[in-house]
DNA sequence: GTGAGTGCAAACGATTTGCACGGTG
DNA sequence: CACCGTGCAAATCGTTTGCACTCAC
Protein backbone atom coordinates (compact mmCIF):
# COMPACT_ATOMS: atom_id res chain seq x y z
CA UNK A 1 0.00 0.00 0.00
CA UNK A 2 1.27 3.35 -0.66
CA UNK A 3 1.68 5.53 2.04
CA UNK A 4 0.19 9.50 1.59
CA UNK A 5 -0.15 11.83 4.20
CA UNK A 6 -4.12 13.20 4.47
CA UNK A 7 -5.18 16.52 5.99
CA UNK A 8 -5.39 15.02 9.71
CA UNK A 9 -1.82 13.67 9.46
CA UNK A 10 -0.86 17.40 9.44
CA UNK A 11 -1.66 17.33 12.83
CA UNK A 12 0.73 14.40 14.16
CA UNK A 13 3.53 15.77 11.66
CA UNK A 14 3.16 19.06 13.75
CA UNK A 15 2.94 17.52 16.92
CA UNK A 16 6.28 15.26 16.29
CA UNK A 17 7.72 18.17 15.07
CA UNK A 18 7.36 20.16 18.55
CA UNK A 19 8.83 16.64 20.10
CA UNK A 20 11.88 17.10 18.28
CA UNK A 21 10.81 13.35 16.27
CA UNK A 22 11.66 13.40 12.88
CA UNK A 23 8.47 12.56 10.57
CA UNK A 24 8.27 9.47 9.43
CA UNK A 25 5.84 6.78 7.55
CA UNK A 26 5.41 4.64 11.01
CA UNK A 27 5.19 7.38 14.01
CA UNK A 28 2.73 9.20 11.98
CA UNK A 29 0.51 6.14 11.25
CA UNK A 30 0.68 4.32 15.06
CA UNK A 31 -0.47 8.23 16.55
CA UNK A 32 -3.26 8.37 13.57
CA UNK A 33 -4.44 4.95 14.88
CA UNK A 34 -3.83 5.57 18.48
CA UNK A 35 -6.54 8.50 18.26
CA UNK A 36 -8.41 6.26 15.62
CA UNK A 37 -8.91 3.32 18.20
CA UNK A 38 -8.89 5.88 21.32
CA UNK A 39 -8.74 3.89 24.18
CA UNK A 40 -5.30 1.90 25.61
CA UNK A 41 -4.09 -0.74 22.88
CA UNK A 42 -1.21 -3.17 23.04
CA UNK A 43 1.88 -3.35 21.08
CA UNK A 44 0.49 -6.56 19.69
CA UNK A 45 -3.41 -4.77 19.10
CA UNK A 46 -1.68 -2.07 17.21
CA UNK A 47 0.47 -4.59 15.26
CA UNK A 48 -2.66 -6.50 14.25
CA UNK A 49 -4.95 -3.72 13.29
CA UNK A 50 -2.18 -2.66 10.89
CA UNK A 51 -1.69 -6.28 8.96
CA UNK A 52 -5.22 -6.68 8.62
CA UNK A 53 -5.14 -2.87 6.67
CA UNK A 54 -2.27 -3.91 4.95
CA UNK A 55 0.01 -1.33 6.24
CA UNK A 56 2.16 -3.63 7.81
CA UNK A 57 5.17 -1.99 10.23
CA UNK A 58 7.57 -5.31 11.67
CA UNK A 59 6.60 -5.54 15.06
CA UNK A 60 9.71 -4.16 16.11
CA UNK A 61 9.18 -0.95 14.46
CA UNK A 62 5.65 -0.75 16.12
CA UNK A 63 7.52 -1.86 19.83
CA UNK A 64 10.64 0.97 18.70
CA UNK A 65 8.03 3.62 17.62
CA UNK A 66 5.64 3.40 20.94
CA UNK A 67 9.25 3.86 22.88
CA UNK A 68 9.95 7.12 20.93
CA UNK A 69 6.50 8.41 21.11
CA UNK A 70 6.68 7.49 24.60
CA UNK A 71 10.12 9.07 25.46
CA UNK A 72 8.60 11.94 23.70
CA UNK A 73 5.88 12.45 25.79
CA UNK A 74 3.30 11.92 23.15
CA UNK A 75 2.22 8.00 24.50
CA UNK A 76 1.49 7.45 27.91
CA UNK A 77 2.28 3.79 28.94
CA UNK A 78 0.66 1.82 31.28
CA UNK A 79 1.93 -1.22 32.86
CA UNK A 80 -0.43 -3.93 34.23
CA UNK A 81 1.06 -7.02 34.74
CA UNK A 82 3.62 -9.66 33.50
CA UNK A 83 3.79 -9.18 29.97
CA UNK A 84 1.57 -6.74 28.77
CA UNK A 85 1.38 -2.93 28.56
CA UNK A 86 -1.11 -0.86 27.02
CA UNK A 87 -0.82 2.63 25.19
CA UNK A 88 -2.74 5.67 24.58
CA UNK A 89 -2.40 9.13 23.49
CA UNK A 90 -1.40 11.37 26.42
CA UNK A 91 -4.28 14.09 25.95
CA UNK A 92 -6.67 10.70 26.94
CA UNK A 93 -4.17 9.82 29.84
CA UNK A 94 -5.93 8.28 32.60
CA UNK A 95 -5.73 5.89 35.29
CA UNK A 96 -6.61 2.42 35.31
CA UNK A 97 -8.90 0.02 36.85
CA UNK A 98 -7.32 -3.82 36.18
CA UNK A 99 -9.86 -6.79 37.03
CA UNK A 100 -8.60 -9.40 39.38
CA UNK A 101 -10.73 -11.97 37.74
CA UNK A 102 -11.14 -11.28 34.21
CA UNK A 103 -8.29 -8.95 33.62
CA UNK A 104 -10.54 -6.45 32.08
CA UNK A 105 -9.14 -2.90 32.00
CA UNK A 106 -11.26 0.01 32.70
CA UNK A 107 -10.80 3.87 32.63
CA UNK A 108 -10.73 5.96 35.52
CA UNK A 109 -10.65 9.68 35.17
CA UNK A 110 -8.68 11.41 37.58
CA UNK A 111 -7.97 15.20 37.67
CA UNK A 112 -4.60 15.03 36.33
CA UNK A 113 -3.40 17.80 37.67
CA UNK A 114 -4.56 16.57 41.37
CA UNK A 115 -1.11 15.04 42.86
CA UNK A 116 -2.64 11.76 44.78
CA UNK A 117 -0.32 12.14 47.40
CA UNK A 118 2.67 14.21 47.57
CA UNK A 119 5.63 12.57 47.29
CA UNK A 120 7.32 14.62 50.15
CA UNK A 121 10.64 11.62 51.04
CA UNK A 122 11.61 12.06 47.51
CA UNK A 123 14.21 15.01 47.95
CA UNK A 124 15.60 16.78 44.66
CA UNK A 125 13.79 14.28 42.38
CA UNK A 126 11.57 16.02 39.12
CA UNK A 127 8.18 14.17 39.64
CA UNK A 128 6.96 14.18 36.13
CA UNK A 129 4.06 11.83 36.24
CA UNK A 130 2.18 9.91 38.90
CA UNK A 131 0.67 6.92 37.91
CA UNK A 132 -2.29 4.61 39.27
CA UNK A 133 -3.66 1.40 39.19
CA UNK A 134 -6.61 0.36 40.67
CA UNK A 135 -6.82 -3.50 41.68
CA UNK A 136 -10.29 -5.04 42.28
CA UNK A 137 -13.24 -7.10 41.10
CA UNK A 138 -15.26 -5.55 38.47
CA UNK A 139 -18.91 -5.19 38.41
CA UNK A 140 -19.30 -7.77 35.75
CA UNK A 141 -17.48 -10.60 37.69
CA UNK A 142 -18.72 -10.03 41.18
CA UNK A 143 -22.63 -9.88 39.49
CA UNK A 144 -21.76 -13.91 38.08
CA UNK A 145 -20.76 -14.88 42.24
CA UNK B 1 21.38 -27.86 52.99
CA UNK B 2 18.69 -29.03 55.08
CA UNK B 3 15.98 -27.09 56.61
CA UNK B 4 14.87 -26.66 59.88
CA UNK B 5 12.64 -23.80 60.37
CA UNK B 6 13.61 -21.45 63.29
CA UNK B 7 11.78 -19.71 66.00
CA UNK B 8 11.46 -16.34 63.68
CA UNK B 9 9.89 -18.94 60.83
CA UNK B 10 7.25 -19.41 63.36
CA UNK B 11 5.56 -16.46 62.70
CA UNK B 12 5.55 -17.13 59.30
CA UNK B 13 3.96 -20.39 59.14
CA UNK B 14 0.86 -18.31 61.25
CA UNK B 15 0.40 -15.82 58.49
CA UNK B 16 0.42 -18.43 56.06
CA UNK B 17 -1.81 -20.35 57.93
CA UNK B 18 -4.37 -17.36 58.25
CA UNK B 19 -4.18 -16.93 54.71
CA UNK B 20 -5.77 -20.23 53.76
CA UNK B 21 -1.92 -21.34 52.57
CA UNK B 22 -0.40 -24.74 53.65
CA UNK B 23 3.06 -24.36 55.25
CA UNK B 24 5.84 -25.52 53.07
CA UNK B 25 9.66 -24.75 52.87
CA UNK B 26 9.80 -22.41 49.47
CA UNK B 27 6.91 -20.58 51.20
CA UNK B 28 8.45 -19.74 54.34
CA UNK B 29 11.96 -19.25 52.89
CA UNK B 30 10.16 -16.16 50.57
CA UNK B 31 8.36 -14.62 53.40
CA UNK B 32 11.37 -14.98 55.41
CA UNK B 33 14.02 -13.90 52.91
CA UNK B 34 11.35 -10.61 51.86
CA UNK B 35 11.63 -9.84 55.23
CA UNK B 36 15.00 -9.67 55.74
CA UNK B 37 15.82 -8.07 52.79
CA UNK B 38 13.80 -5.56 53.58
CA UNK B 39 12.77 -3.44 50.37
CA UNK B 40 11.42 -4.65 46.88
CA UNK B 41 12.95 -7.06 45.22
CA UNK B 42 12.17 -8.70 42.25
CA UNK B 43 11.85 -12.64 41.38
CA UNK B 44 15.74 -13.00 40.16
CA UNK B 45 16.91 -11.28 43.57
CA UNK B 46 15.47 -13.90 45.27
CA UNK B 47 16.69 -16.40 43.40
CA UNK B 48 19.59 -15.22 43.04
CA UNK B 49 20.05 -14.62 46.69
CA UNK B 50 19.03 -18.30 47.39
CA UNK B 51 21.53 -19.85 45.52
CA UNK B 52 24.13 -17.94 46.80
CA UNK B 53 23.09 -19.74 50.38
CA UNK B 54 22.12 -22.78 48.65
CA UNK B 55 18.90 -22.98 49.55
CA UNK B 56 18.28 -23.29 45.80
CA UNK B 57 14.46 -23.65 44.49
CA UNK B 58 13.52 -23.24 41.34
CA UNK B 59 13.18 -20.64 39.35
CA UNK B 60 9.60 -21.88 38.75
CA UNK B 61 8.78 -22.19 42.67
CA UNK B 62 9.99 -18.86 43.67
CA UNK B 63 7.38 -17.34 40.57
CA UNK B 64 4.72 -19.96 41.88
CA UNK B 65 4.92 -19.31 45.38
CA UNK B 66 5.27 -15.61 44.76
CA UNK B 67 2.06 -15.58 43.05
CA UNK B 68 0.47 -17.80 45.64
CA UNK B 69 1.48 -14.89 48.00
CA UNK B 70 0.27 -12.25 46.07
CA UNK B 71 -3.08 -14.06 45.62
CA UNK B 72 -3.23 -13.82 49.52
CA UNK B 73 -2.58 -10.93 50.10
CA UNK B 74 0.98 -11.54 51.73
CA UNK B 75 2.58 -9.91 49.37
CA UNK B 76 2.45 -6.97 46.91
CA UNK B 77 3.46 -7.20 43.31
CA UNK B 78 4.26 -3.37 41.54
CA UNK B 79 4.93 -3.84 37.20
CA UNK B 80 7.69 -0.83 36.62
CA UNK B 81 7.79 -1.64 32.87
CA UNK B 82 8.29 -4.39 30.34
CA UNK B 83 9.67 -7.52 32.21
CA UNK B 84 10.49 -6.44 35.97
CA UNK B 85 8.11 -6.90 38.71
CA UNK B 86 8.99 -6.01 42.26
CA UNK B 87 7.45 -7.83 45.67
CA UNK B 88 7.89 -7.01 49.03
CA UNK B 89 6.05 -7.83 52.01
CA UNK B 90 2.45 -6.04 52.43
CA UNK B 91 3.04 -5.32 55.68
CA UNK B 92 5.84 -2.42 54.35
CA UNK B 93 4.18 -1.88 51.45
CA UNK B 94 4.46 1.71 49.98
CA UNK B 95 3.98 3.42 45.99
CA UNK B 96 6.87 3.62 43.70
CA UNK B 97 9.35 6.35 42.06
CA UNK B 98 11.04 5.07 39.28
CA UNK B 99 13.66 7.38 37.83
CA UNK B 100 13.15 7.63 33.65
CA UNK B 101 17.36 7.74 33.47
CA UNK B 102 18.56 5.25 35.52
CA UNK B 103 15.60 3.37 36.17
CA UNK B 104 16.38 3.44 39.85
CA UNK B 105 13.01 2.53 42.10
CA UNK B 106 12.46 5.09 45.32
CA UNK B 107 9.81 3.95 48.15
CA UNK B 108 7.35 6.43 48.53
CA UNK B 109 5.60 6.70 51.37
CA UNK B 110 2.02 7.37 51.73
CA UNK B 111 -0.91 7.06 53.76
CA UNK B 112 -2.45 4.18 52.75
CA UNK B 113 -5.51 4.31 53.39
CA UNK B 114 -6.22 7.63 51.84
CA UNK B 115 -7.69 6.87 48.63
CA UNK B 116 -5.80 9.03 45.61
CA UNK B 117 -9.09 9.73 44.24
CA UNK B 118 -12.52 8.41 44.39
CA UNK B 119 -13.10 6.33 40.89
CA UNK B 120 -16.48 7.34 40.63
CA UNK B 121 -16.52 5.82 37.04
CA UNK B 122 -16.64 2.57 38.36
CA UNK B 123 -20.15 1.78 39.31
CA UNK B 124 -20.32 -1.78 41.00
CA UNK B 125 -16.83 -2.74 41.17
CA UNK B 126 -15.06 -3.57 44.19
CA UNK B 127 -11.74 -1.53 44.56
CA UNK B 128 -9.68 -3.58 47.11
CA UNK B 129 -6.01 -1.74 46.09
CA UNK B 130 -4.52 1.42 44.31
CA UNK B 131 -1.16 1.22 43.14
CA UNK B 132 0.80 4.74 42.48
CA UNK B 133 3.94 5.09 40.36
CA UNK B 134 5.64 8.28 40.39
CA UNK B 135 7.69 8.51 37.17
CA UNK B 136 10.45 11.18 36.39
CA UNK B 137 14.12 11.98 37.44
CA UNK B 138 15.60 11.26 40.72
CA UNK B 139 18.00 13.17 42.40
CA UNK B 140 21.32 11.30 41.16
CA UNK B 141 20.13 11.55 37.64
CA UNK B 142 19.44 15.68 38.00
CA UNK B 143 22.33 16.00 39.40
CA UNK B 144 24.79 14.71 36.49
CA UNK B 145 23.27 17.03 34.33
C1' DG C 1 -4.38 -41.42 51.68
C1' DT C 2 -5.23 -37.43 48.77
C1' DG C 3 -4.56 -33.40 46.69
C1' DA C 4 -1.74 -29.34 46.81
C1' DG C 5 2.94 -27.90 46.10
C1' DT C 6 7.51 -28.75 44.29
C1' DG C 7 11.33 -29.53 41.08
C1' DC C 8 12.81 -29.67 36.64
C1' DA C 9 13.03 -28.66 31.89
C1' DA C 10 10.97 -27.16 28.09
C1' DA C 11 7.60 -23.82 26.06
C1' DC C 12 5.91 -19.16 25.58
C1' DG C 13 5.15 -14.50 24.63
C1' DA C 14 6.43 -9.84 24.98
C1' DT C 15 10.11 -7.00 23.97
C1' DT C 16 14.93 -6.04 22.35
C1' DT C 17 18.81 -6.17 19.35
C1' DG C 18 22.12 -6.31 15.22
C1' DC C 19 22.77 -5.25 10.82
C1' DA C 20 21.97 -3.58 6.07
C1' DC C 21 18.99 -0.44 3.58
C1' DG C 22 16.15 3.72 2.73
C1' DG C 23 14.28 8.11 3.67
C1' DT C 24 14.35 12.60 6.37
C1' DG C 25 16.29 16.92 7.35
C1' DC D 1 24.89 13.45 2.01
C1' DA D 2 24.92 12.25 6.85
C1' DC D 3 22.44 10.03 10.07
C1' DC D 4 18.34 8.51 12.13
C1' DG D 5 14.72 5.29 11.60
C1' DT D 6 13.10 1.09 9.40
C1' DG D 7 12.59 -3.75 8.19
C1' DC D 8 13.71 -8.22 9.10
C1' DA D 9 15.09 -12.15 11.73
C1' DA D 10 17.16 -13.96 15.42
C1' DA D 11 18.22 -13.47 20.28
C1' DT D 12 16.87 -12.39 25.00
C1' DC D 13 14.48 -12.33 29.17
C1' DG D 14 10.86 -12.68 32.40
C1' DT D 15 7.37 -15.77 33.32
C1' DT D 16 4.38 -19.90 32.62
C1' DT D 17 3.39 -24.67 32.01
C1' DG D 18 3.33 -29.99 31.99
C1' DC D 19 4.43 -33.81 34.32
C1' DA D 20 6.05 -36.99 37.83
C1' DC D 21 7.16 -36.98 42.59
C1' DT D 22 6.75 -35.51 47.58
C1' DC D 23 4.88 -33.71 51.49
C1' DA D 24 1.43 -31.21 54.34
C1' DC D 25 -2.88 -31.99 56.24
Amino acid sequence: MVWRMSTADRNWEERLRESGLRVTRPRVTVLALLHELAGHHTAEDINTTLVDRDVSLTRGTVYNVLDDLVQAGLVMRADRGPGTAIYELAETWHHHFVCRECAAVIDVDCVADERPCLPADLPGAQVDEAQIIFRGVCADCLASK
